[in-house]
DNA sequence: ATTATCTATAGATCTATAGATAATGC
DNA sequence: ATTATCTATAGATCTATAGATAATGC
């Protein structure tokens, strides 16, 4: 696409050079992110992808869209480790520690802390449920380790281990400089530990997790 | 104040019978922590509060000012509560553990979960700087009783109680039953275990902590 | 007289649509 | 011909001010 078809822009090239589609959400990741939803403008989302206003409505019904289509790219991944994870036989103490391993990965990757769009309170609007729906799989997905990791009280659990990692997007936006190759695993056996699993069982999963996390990133879905 | 001054609103009473200020303030934390920021309106504000939008002008300079004034007036009873920890002579794992118990406290209280205006995006705007100048205080006291409960990496470890302490902000939004009276010395054992601090140091800053937190409580600010 | 509220509104901004334009593709 | 962009703009909304009004206070 040297040369794509239809009216040049006015101003510049495309910023990510993958296409103006991508230029707007990776415009809205900054923007929401930075900003937040309310106050960032179509406007301003045009101009941070190197577009005018009206052309975002080329490729979306509107800045929700946006959102919408950057929290299911950011929840899918996740939702994808769940369902493998549920599948396969390994004790669920090890599926558990690599479904967080997996997870934290996830929110401290990336260009921009796509996590904290998690917390935006305009999430509440009901043009976000597809997303809810998915994060809501999702909980279910850990609610089922945890409770095959024999908690007593099993949704108190999964909140906790659920808070310890979304803590992350906090971590990185307060210290993003202390997040490295550690951080996922230390969230992993700190959410073993919360359900009092043993410290055997812990040093366990964290020796076979890695491998068990290349077998779900191999396999595919069926 | 049973018949106050000046003309009588065109529509019903105080919804907090606090007053008009305070009922401004009180339809801003709802609905900055439900709506967010920038999706609420000055209208939408004034209406919350049984006003017209012109109205919230006579207390506040805008919008912002009210956002404003509801983050230091969260934030000040932990500073205050961190400043008396900082005088006192008790070992500093009690200090830090009453310092943890103390904040986690104030973002469990009050009718609207006030510690998610944290999250707020926006706040990166420079008219909030007085909140983030308080806020970078709380974290330095938090620091330096970090520093001296021996962790070896001080600011990661600082980063990390910190997260702890605001996780229970993710946790009253995801499950506000859940929190009870154990939530906050849970977060301070785990805040004093994250510096690998012994078993039972941990113990014996919770059962001396109840009492250094009423002395904290009553003793006045110099 | 003082005060807190109100109504009215100017001007800014924002959203979403209509229609023009400037490229490539055939 | 098709496409992606553009310009222009109508209508909605939002902010912040001006000035009127309806109470109490003296």
């Amino acid at each position: 696409m040297a040369r794509p078809t239809g009216r040049p822009r006015a101003s510049g090239d495309s910023p990510t050079g993958l296409g103006t589609r991508n230029d707007i959400l990776a415009a809205g990741a900054r923007l929401f992110c930075a900003e937040g939803y309310g106050s960032t403008s179509t406007h301003a989302l045009a101009k941070a992808a190197g577009i005018r206003q009206a052309s975002v409505y080329h490729y979306f019904s509107g800045k929700h869209e946006v959102l919408l289509e950057l929290l299911l790219g950011t929840v899918q991944p996740s939702l994808d480790a769940a369902a493998r994870l549920l599948a396969v036989t390994e004790p669920p103490e090890q599926r558990l520690w690599a479904l967080c391993v997996a997870d934290v990965r996830v929110l401290t990757g990336g260009e921009e802390n796509v996590g904290s769009l998690y917390l935006l309170p305009e999430l509440g609007d009901e043009r976000f449920s597809p997303f809810h729906e998915r994060r809501s799989e999702l909980e279910t997905a850990y609610r089922t380790l945890v409770a095959a990791c024999g908690a007593r009280d099993v949704e108190r659990a999964t909140a906790l281990v659920l808070g310890l990692v979304e803590s992350v997007i906090l971590l990185r936006r307060r210290a993003p400089e202390t997040i490295d190759d550690e951080t996922a695993p230390g969230i992993a056996d700190a959410a073993l530990r919360v359900l009092e699993v043993d410290a055997d069982a812990v040093r366990r999963a964290r020796e076979s997790g890695a491998a068990l996390l290349e077998e779900i990133a191999a396999e595919p879905t069926h």
